[in-house]
RNA sequence: GGAGGGUUGGCAGAGCGGACGAAUGCAACGGUCUUGAAAACCGUCGUGCGGCGUGAGCCGUACCGUGGGUUCGAAUCCCACACCCUCCGCCA
């Protein structure tokens, strides 16, 4: 939800600011005429409000013979009281599902443009140069019988597989080993429930703009998380945080659900763009004012996993275009994938501003003044399924095995995976 | 799935139709006293929305699990749902 008392005082600058991202400025108009026709409408529902209190206050000390005239009167005026509440369910109504729609200011230092547009800002560790053909994750996965994706689209169709043997391994130790690098840098573990209610998706900012990303159960009382950061974020949904318990950081790992509507005929070999995932997320909510600092830190983590894993990958500045309803500044990890000669997305995170923490009602105390939002930051720590194309397409030898880099060596107890 | 009990401010806990945003205690915050601290005493002490001063503040309104209903008037009465606790069944 963006800030209506900034759309009040500067609608100027809030529609400069979204046209960045191509929002139609008559939704913004729309939704300022919503918002002075409810507060118009306010005003008179408490006026008319208080108008019936009164009266009906000075019945119960009225004398007997007096009542019934006063009741008569209290009465016409609970009428009026209706109709007006009526008129403003109806305004108010309109007005929410209007301003639902108005994605978060971007910031100012992303990038313009589109899907495509992203600033590569650096990259880290070293492209690797074979002296023989490169294969792709599923020749190496499939060879070993470490991935089956014949029998995931027989028992679940398109966009699923079974990860097994040095697959099913590999999952274990890349989330302990990201998992780890999370906490010590004051990450606290967690491990969230994945189907979660529809406030938790509009909270998140997932609903209304992604519902055709999003898998309910059959009775739609639930929502299937497509990951993480949508049970982190609603954790503290309607708390007022003392300023001393934050910043607070969480790590979650959990499935990740995705309907890919809209994707079809892309991404369709492996495991790159599957419906369902794991994932190791960090989640921080920060002061208002630091969630600059923050956003630098968690991109720095990713940085630390993926340099461990001696990944040769590419930071991008996502455009403004190319931002979740949610966020006002994105950077991706973009990792160097052999099978296919192309830099594609291993990790993303995003500073949701006060976006999220708005339509959650996540607070925090300030002594002198209103209580401000606080800022809420996501970012991948791992995505197992594209960390692990990354892994063993950059790590292959010539015979098909893969090399494990050091720092998961321990977790893995192997120094070669996939060997035949 | 069956039976019963519960849900009130940060916590505990009263209130069961008429001035209740809600007693009281604890916690927290400010002050007096003290060399300092504790104790004692005094005061403050929820959140949203709308308006005014747009400065600390003031006014109105809403909120006692959620949503409906009855009534001139609901924390209090009625209905539905959610969640928590206890017991039985099932189960990892």
């Amino acid at each position: 939800m963006i800030d209506l008392r900034l759309l009040r005082e500067d609608p100027d600058g809030v529609a400069a600011a979204l046209s960045r991202r191509g929002l139609d400025p008559a939704d913004l108009a729309n939704v300022r005429d919503l918002d002075e026709r409810r507060r118009a409408l306010v005003a008179e529902v408490d006026t008319a409000r208080s108008e019936q209190k009164n009266a009906s206050r000075t019945i119960g000390q009225a004398a007997p013979d007096e009542r019934q005239t006063m009741i008569d009167a209290a009465s016409r005026l609970k009428e009026r009281v209706g109709e007006l509440e009526q008129d403003l369910a109806t305004v108010e109504a309109e007005f929410n599902a209007a301003a639902a729609r108005i994605p978060n200011l971007p910031h100012p230092d992303a990038p313009d443009g589109v899907e495509g547009d992203g600033v590569v800002l650096r990259t880290f560790g070293d492209r690797p140069d074979f002296d023989f053909e490169p294969r792709d994750h599923v020749e190496l996965l499939e060879s070993a019988d470490a991935i089956d994706l014949v029998r995931g689209a027989k028992v679940s169709g398109a966009r699923f597989a079974y990860l097994k043997g040095d697959g099913a391994m590999l999952e274990f130790a890349l989330v302990r080993y990201a998992i780890d690098v999370a906490m010590r840098h004051g990450h606290i573990p967690v491990i969230p429930p994945v189907l979660v209610k529809e406030p938790a998706m509009y909270g998140t900012g997932f609903l209304p703009t992604d519902a055709q990303q999003i898998f309910t159960t059959h009775d739609e009382e639930f929502y299937l998380a497509g990951t993480s950061e949508v049970p982190l974020a609603a954790l503290h949904m309607d708390e007022i945080f003392d300023p001393g318990d934050l910043p607070l950081r969480y790590v979650g790992y959990s499935p990740c659900f995705r309907r890919e509507a809209g994707a079809h005929g892309k991404d369709t070999r492996g495991i790159l763009r599957v419906h369902q995932f794991e994932k190791v997320e960090m989640f921080s909510f920060v002061h208002p004012d630091d969630s600059g600092d923050e956003h630098e830190r968690i991109l720095s983590i990713e940085e630390e996993i993926f340099a461990g894993l001696e990944i040769h990958a590419q930071v991008v500045d996502i455009p403004v275009g190319d931002l979740g309803a949610s966020a006002a500044r994105k950077f991706d990890l973009e990792a160097w994938m052999p099978g296919q000669q192309a830099y594609r997305e291993i990790t993303s995170c995003s500073n949701t501003t006060d976006y999220q923490s708005r339509r959650l009602k996540a607070r925090m105390k300030v002594v002198d003044g209103d209580n401000l939002f606080v800022h809420t930051l996501n970012g991948t720590a791992i995505a197992v399924q594209r960390a692990i194309i990354a892994l063993v397409e950059q790590h292959q030898r010539a015979d098909g095995s893969v090399a494990v880099p050091g720092a998961l060596q321990p977790y893995l107890g192997r120094e070669v995976l996939l060997a035949r």
